[in-house]
DNA sequence: GTCAATGTTTTTGTATACAAGAATTGCGTG
DNA sequence: CACGCAATTCTTGTATACAAAAACATTGAC
């Protein structure tokens, strides 16, 4: 149980934004989310503080605080941001990665392929997941590491759309399979520009995934 | 004027505790704070909110909110992020800038030169800013410019340390020129490496530094 | 019927009040 | 004199109260 009841909005407040519960430009009414989590007007302003100073909302003064979530452009510009991210963490990582790191990559990547056997999604996401993430930790740089978890964080909800194209799921575990090569190799270059295309192949699927909808609409 | 005052609040702390007037580990105090700023907790309690999720405090639950300068690590390693992103947006301008926009950027070096030559350090640093900033806006990428922005603000009051060695300043403006030419010729990997250069050495000469300090201590 | 002006209602931003946990101080004991 | 414990004081976290600005509605004029 959390202590401060304010965090506890925040994260929730959080996650109604990631999971688009709450859509662009929706006002979050400060009266109605009290009365929502059962507290005074105190800590869920505390919240959407946060959530302001996080980039998921926007505060205009006198007038209340609205969910922003990012446009198809932004989106496309996040996922040019996060394949560099990546491909620094490769990059450094091909240098400073250590042995059991790489057997505990290797492992990841054995269960992420064992649920694309299974049909099981939730353990895909979990150990694809946990891939990236060892790959952030042992780039060596903490701040570095942080900063993706950030960025990984907030493309969560649209990474997920964009696998269910088809074969994507077999095109991405082979990337896995060369990304944990040029690692293994001590190959930077090699290690970088394969993070870079693994997650910059994401964002253009996604792009495509927007336009196919656009397209559809009209 | 700023209409809320928890923001203007905010931004002083902020100053505050990058201008180091307040130091690591220093408790900000929410009544001395609110009698300081002549308010009353509220303001100071959403501003605290704010300094935390921005990574510049520490939130202990129900023991207050603690300053948190980066240690010497973690400056090297921001750095290095630094260094990384910036070589990112240059890679990006190289491909995208202007030429106006590399107009701009040459008459910004220009007056970096001058303020040189007149020693106005503080015309310089403004000048020595806009170049970074045009590279970041030029980058084409607006999320990216913005982490960039973010990353340059919080790492401004270190880099004015480094930048007093002895001969920093003439090598500074040479690598400039290098970046500049770079861009020119839509160099891409040229522009990216000569930022990169550019930002490490600062690292570098900061961690130098800090060796220095520290060695004398002793 | 439309528009403007004014009065009412909401809503934000801040101040204050209160509850509960943490720190501190003072006393008693070994 | 050091240490442990209890009462007190402080501080945080939350609730409520109040002031001011914005949204809204009603009414009246054209």
């Amino acid at each position: 149980m959390e202590i401060r009841r304010a965090d506890h909005i925040a994260d929730q407040l959080e996650e109604f934004i990631f999971t688009g519960a709450f859509g662009d430009g929706d006002r979050l009414d400060e009266i109605r989310l009290a009365e929502r989590f059962g507290v005074s007007r105190t800590p869920v302003r505390e919240a959407l503080q946060k959530l302001v100073v996080s980039g998921l909302a926007e505060q205009i003064p006198r007038r209340g605080v609205f969910v922003r979530q990012p446009g198809p452009v932004e989106l496309v510009e996040m996922f040019e941001v996060m394949a560099e991210i990546e491909a620094i963490c490769g990059s450094l990582a091909a240098r400073r990665i250590s042995d059991t790191a790489l057997e505990a990559l290797k492992k990841a990547n054995a269960n992420c392929q064992a649920a694309v056997d299974c049909g099981d999604s939730d353990a895909y996401y979990r150990e694809n997941e946990k891939f990236h993430h060892l790959i952030y930790k042992h780039s060596g740089n903490g701040f570095l590491e942080q900063e993706a978890l950030r960025l990984h964080r907030r493309l969560k909800p649209f990474r997920r759309l964009q696998l269910r194209l088809r074969g994507r799921l077999a095109q991405s575990m082979a990337e896995h399979e060369a990304i944990v090569q040029a690692l293994q190799a001590g190959d930077q270059a090699g290690a970088a520009d394969a993070l870079r295309g693994h997650v910059a192949v994401q964002g253009e699927k996604f792009h495509h995934l927007m336009a196919s909808i656009k397209t559809a609409a009209e």
